[in-house]
RNA sequence: GUCCCCGUCGUCUAGCCUGGCCAAGGACACCGGCCUUUCACGCCGGCGACACGGGUUCAAAUCCCGUCGGGGACACCA
């Protein structure tokens, strides 16, 4: 538990889906511990389950962790000096740690099968007692074993837990103690030969020269079973940091499908920003201090440390993460943001036609601020299309009196516009509108209206030289005549 | 059931270690107002919490005990 070395913190998720919100946050505050230590961060991959993992999550992991913006400092794909750094690439390495706990006499092999190990769980549950191990192969002799192999019994092996105190000091949680007699003799290595994830996860943590394991609060039962590990191998165990849980609803259920998306790829899908995401994600279980709310990466580096890291839970909010997004849609150049939409557009099939780059910057410059996910941008359909309907509400508020006449005012007085810009559209409508001494508004949404469908959006000039002369009039005579057929 | 963890506004949290500065602060959401050609942004204001019960103390959100509530783990899963 040397803390004076060089901070050396990993993430390992096991591919069996893809990267879930929960473990963003983990893989989160592993990076930042490391670069906030100047330490290393490593990506390890524990799939000693093979049944369930699957090489196609494995790249979705990667990829959403690149997106996020955590790199790893050795792992897959960039090596290092502990290669490989996926468990089932790295042969028997655990072997000879196996080999030690059964030469000294600290795990045993069990000829119990999945079958009768069945029965003795249900049994124990109907009695009411624990549903652990009982420890039945715990005391074979030679001679037993000899005779369980001769009918043909394969054996897995299971560490034999000793008795006394366990004592775990988190570096969250503080001291958590356990009692080894609550702990079963678990199994290491199955009856085929392969270790199983609460051995090879600590054993690769110490070859891999981890200083901390920082993981989710849902492995700290594991923990006192590494803990003994350890203890059993005569070796230093790394610090322990246990993260609270992200719960899904204020139920405190953990976070599910059914609270919405809980992949990270889903985020990025739905229009959110890494930054963004990063920003949100952090503030689940830390915090700076009472006043901020938005942190930058390089921020982070700097303020992230475990020592602010809460107990409990908390609830992944989503107007929160949509109003962190918005924060940071707005923060983007518009060059970046017209960019960042354009994937957005395509996908809704509104770049058809061809805009040009300035066009459609002075579109999401029109836009402004109005984000607060990358998709909401779809919303503004009518920039592209004429396929929109009047909005009952709007049509109800604002095309009152005599609209079509109004229109028709303004129709007359753009079609006179020569040069369709900012400046003589909007110097021809205040014109109009003080010819007429009729009030701004009453002008002004009645066309919003017949322009867009719409009460609300971007300024009105701005729809109207976007949208060009030629769609204006259209526009004004489509809706001056729904008036009048209405 | 057993073991372990957690418990401040609806939500994220500050405060808790080192009791008094807390008639509990900030942020999201919500409500109202201002700004404005609309919406959004922004600004201003409002609503709103120490789970409960004991104890210690001149004084408790802060320390102690208990209760209740929630969660996690109890696999030849990770």
């Amino acid at each position: 538990m040397a803390t004076d070395q060089p901070v050396r913190v990993r993430f390992a998720p096991s591919p069996t889906g893809f990267l879930h919100i929960g473990g963003a946050r983990t893989a989160l505050f592993n990076w930042l511990f490391a670069k906030h230590h100047g330490g290393t961060f490593i990506l390890r991959i524990d799939d000693t389950d093979e049944a369930r993992s699957t090489d196609e999550s494995m790249r979705g992991i990667y990829e959403s962790m690149e997106w996020l913006g955590l790199d790893w400092d050795e792992g897959p794909r960039v090596g290092g000096p502990h290669a490989p750094y996926i468990q089932t690439e790295r042969g028997d390495l655990y072997r000879k740690y196996v080999q030690q706990l059964l030469d000294t006499g600290n795990a045993y092999r069990c000829y119990c099968t999945p079958d009768e190990l069945d029965q003795m769980r249900t049994q124990a549950r109907l009695e009411k007692r624990p549903q652990g191990y009982p420890g039945k192969c715990r005391h074979l002799t030679e001679a037993d074993r000899e005779e369980l192999e001769a009918e043909g019994r394969t054996s897995t092996i299971r560490l034999k837990i000793p008795e006394g105190a366990i004592i775990l000091r988190d570096l969250v949680l503080d001291v958590v103690k356990f009692e080894a007699e609550t702990l079963d003799d678990f199994i290491i290595v199955r009856s085929n030969g392969s270790p199983l994830y609460n051995f090879t996860s600590i054993i690769d943590d110490i070859e891999m020269g981890m200083t901390h394991v920082i993981r989710g609060a849902d492995h700290l039962s594991n923990t006192p079973k590494q803990l003994l590990i350890c203890q059993a191998l005569g070796i230093d165990p790394p610090q322990c940091a246990h993260l609270p849980m992200v719960l899904g609803s204020s139920k405190g259920e953990k976070l599910s499908k059914r609270h919405g998306a809980t992949s990270v790829g889903q985020y990025r899908d739905d229009g959110y920003l890494p930054e963004a995401l990063i920003n949100f994600l952090v503030r689940l279980g830390w915090s700076y201090d009472d006043k901020e709310e938005i942190f930058s990466v390089a921020e982070l580096i700097e303020k992230f440390d475990l020592d602010r890291v809460g107990k409990s839970g908390s609830v992944f909010d989503l107007k929160k993460l949509q109003w962190l997004n918005g924060h940071y849609i707005a923060q983007l150049d518009l060059s970046a943001r017209a960019d960042a939409v354009i994937p957005f557009l395509q996908e809704a099939g509104f770049l058809g036609e061809t805009r040009s780059r300035t066009w459609l910057e002075q579109f999401v410059a029109a836009v402004g601020d109005r984000l607060e996910t990358l998709a909401d941008i779809t919303s503004y359909s009518y920039f592209f299309t004429d396929d929109f309907d009047y909005d009952p509400k709007a049509v109800k508020k604002w095309w009152k009196g005599d609209p079509a006449g109004t229109l028709q005012g303004l129709r007359d007085v753009l079609a006179a516009v020569e040069v369709f810009d900012m400046e003589p559209v909007e110097a021809a409508i205040w014109a109009h509108i003080e010819a007429k001494e009729i009030s701004r508004i009453k002008a002004m949404q009645p066309l919003r209206v017949a322009l867009s469908g719409e009460a609300g959006g971007p300024g009105l000039f701005d729809i109207i030289v976007l949208l060009g002369k030629e769609k204006v009039l259209e526009r004004l005579d489509r809706a001056i005549s729904h008036i009048q057929e209405n």
